[in-house]
RNA sequence: GGGCCAGUAGCCUAGCCUGGAUAGGGCGACAGCCUUCUAAGCUGUAGGUCGUGGGUUCAAAUCCCACCUGGCCCGCCA
């Protein structure tokens, strides 16, 4: 809203009709508030950009939104109104609050699909990173006003079943279950993996089972039944505990047979061929290689399932997007896939939304290899330590409340730590780092709110919305002001680049300013005046924060 | 061999799309700050060939080209 005029003040005074580039904001706040680099006028004008800018500022005059006005080399610097500034802003967020910076409802609809464990396996620190991007990704959307269905696509059959399953009955079948069922699970599949890569000739049962299990023989099929069970109410537990509801499960056990029909129908209709006893589609043409659709023992792929379930998706919920939050290691699967969709004749709006992956220290996770860090295990490990962290602070808590904290703290330390890295940087996963919860962390955000909450609590009182804005004039406070009023433009941004980090940065940024200002600035000893400006600029912070947690997926805490 | 992604202090990271004034943060290190609204905080110090070399430009971490390094992908895994 201000930059906007005072473009309009630099045209006229330019005698241009409009300016196009957008404003700097100078690199010290003394300098003003907005920046117009005059070397953008040099050219047409055939002047120094220095001359430009003293020209410039002789002709421009305070108004009701500009204060002053100064050149500084080929600069030209405005300071804004901070009367009325202050006042828009912090009036706005006040009224709207958890509503400030929400999009106008659309009639968009979007499908994200995200998260996708296969049963079977462990859930591990790296699953993490496609269902807190998927989760805030959804929840940018929908305060974006986006109409968001969340799916996921759960890989309840393949050849890791079969493995596990294989490895179950040849080695296993008399075990006592123990208690966690999803971790005995993962074990036989790494276990079962191992003997086939020993022994090749354990490959060829593998494949009987896999059959056995596509072709419903009725006591395989109890079996998976079973452990799928197990599987699913590990993830479930999970997803609650993330807060993180789907609208839709889709299982690749649903999708598999009308898969191979459309492979069968693909074959017919010449688009794809029969190469070594194997269906695939040669996409050489478009510089995407071959795509297998069918295995020459006859049992699908995932490509197979993945046919079937796009056009799906759009006719149970006449999406008009979707997304898939998946490994950029698929993307020239994604590619291929595509692709022969579009061969199909299919033209909805498909994207891969691609992130990197998480390794540790030692290397890629791979249970294989021993390099591992399942979930349940950081998790734990880093309730302990939050919970000791708690207890140190809160001699007067009770456990329920230390604990309910602890987890708290756990929760958006572990989120935060994954979702404020750059979706396309490989995350190398450190215990030690996760335990840490200070710095650039979840909790850092959720403490500078507390403190917030804190002040408004000691001070007792509600706060009406009057106060006399122009008495917020310390730097501190004018760099938070800034901060609020980019929110809005912070949820828009983060929603075209598909990037929850920036919300996350943004955050950082604002808590930081906040905990200065905190330091240098008392807030609760100042007159009746002061106090009452500093209190509502502090609970327009206070909104912001949670509503941008939120957005992440976390909550906001009273206290901690 | 082809393709995608990344390279910014000891370590991690922002900025790159849309070029602009002194490249922001964090961890770790060192020195400080709790009779003052929660010290999961704050202040200060040290630490930088923005991978390399060209090009474009008045101006390049940012745009273009080449190269180097690392990661990943390229038909019976998912």
């Amino acid at each position: 809203m201000f930059e906007q005029e005072v473009k309009k003040i630099i045209a006229k005074a330019a005698g241009l009709k409009e300016i196009e580039i957008a404003l700097e904001t100078p690199p010290h706040l003394d300098m003003g508030d907005y920046a117009f680099p005059c070397f953008v006028l040099a050219k047409t004008m055939k002047k120094n950009p220095v001359a430009i800018a003293e020209e410039l500022q002789k002709k421009i005059k305070p108004d009701a939104y500009i204060e002053k006005v100064k050149n500084n080399g080929p600069y030209l610097n405005f300071f804004i109104n901070k009367k009325a500034f202050n006042e828009s802003i912090i009036k706005k967020i006040l009224s709207e609050k958890e509503n400030c910076g929400k999009g106008k409802a659309s009639k968009e609809k979007v499908m994200i699909e995200y998260s996708q464990p296969n049963t079977h396996k462990e859930f591990h620190v790296g699953h993490l990173r496609t269902l807190f991007l998927g989760e805030s990704l959804s929840r940018i959307y929908e305060f974006s006003g986006v109409k968001v269905i969340r799916a996921n696509y759960i890989g309840d059959v393949g050849t890791h079943i079969a493995i596990c399953l294989w490895c179950y009955l040849k080695f296993h079948a008399k075990d006592k279950i123990p208690e966690n069922k999803g971790k005995y699970l993962g074990k036989l599949y790494v276990e079962g993996v191992k003997k086939v890569e020993d022994n090749p000739a354990y490959k060829k049962e593998v494949s009987e089972i896999h059959q056995k299990l596509e072709n419903d023989d009725k006591q395989l099929i109890a079996l998976w039944k079973k452990t799928k069970e197990w599987s699913m109410s590990e993830f479930l537990a999970i997803y609650k505990e993330f807060d993180v509801h789907f609208d839709k499960i889709y299982f690749e056990s649903e999708v598999e047979k009308e898969g191979k029909s459309i492979a069968e129908i693909l074959l017919k209709k010449g688009i794809a061929k029969i190469d070594q006893g194997a269906i695939l589609v040669d996409l050489q043409k478009y510089d995407l290689g071959v795509f297998l659709i069918k295995k020459s023992d006859g049992t699908s792929l995932y490509a197979t399932k993945d046919l079937a379930l796009a056009s799906r998706k759009f006719k149970e919920f006449a999406i008009d997007e979707s997304i898939y939050v998946v490994d950029s290691r698929q993307k020239m699967y994604f590619q291929q896939l595509f692709k022969v969709l579009a061969l199909m004749g299919f033209t909805k709006k498909l994207l891969h939304l691609p992130y990197e992956f998480v390794a540790l220290k030692e290397g890629p996770i791979s249970s294989r290899k021993g390099i591992m860090a399942l979930y349940e295990e950081v998790r734990d490990a880093m309730i302990k330590k939050s919970y000791e962290e708690t207890k140190k602070r809160h001699a007067d808590w009770n456990e329920k409340k230390i604990m309910q904290n602890a987890k708290q703290i756990t929760l958006s330390a572990l989120r935060f730590s994954i979702l404020k890295i750059d979706h396309n940087k490989v995350i190398t996963f450190d215990i030690d780092e996760a335990l840490d919860f200070e710095g650039e962390t979840g909790p850092y955000i959720q403490y500078a709110h507390a403190r917030i909450c804190s002040i408004l609590k000691n001070y007792g009182k509600k706060t009406d919305a009057k106060a006399d804005f122009s008495l917020l004039h310390e730097p501190e406070e004018k760099e938070l002001l800034l901060l609020l009023q980019q929110f809005p433009f912070m949820v828009a941004d983060a929603k075209e680049h598909y990037k929850p980090a920036l919300m996350a940065r943004y955050l950082l940024d604002l808590s930081q300013k906040f905990n200065e200002y905190y330091h240098k600035h008392q807030i609760l000893k100042e007159k009746e005046s002061v106090k009452k400006a500093r209190l509502l600029l502090v609970s327009a912070v206070k909104i912001v924060l949670a509503n941008g947690l939120l957005l992440l997926g976390i909550d906001a805490l009273d206290e901690m």
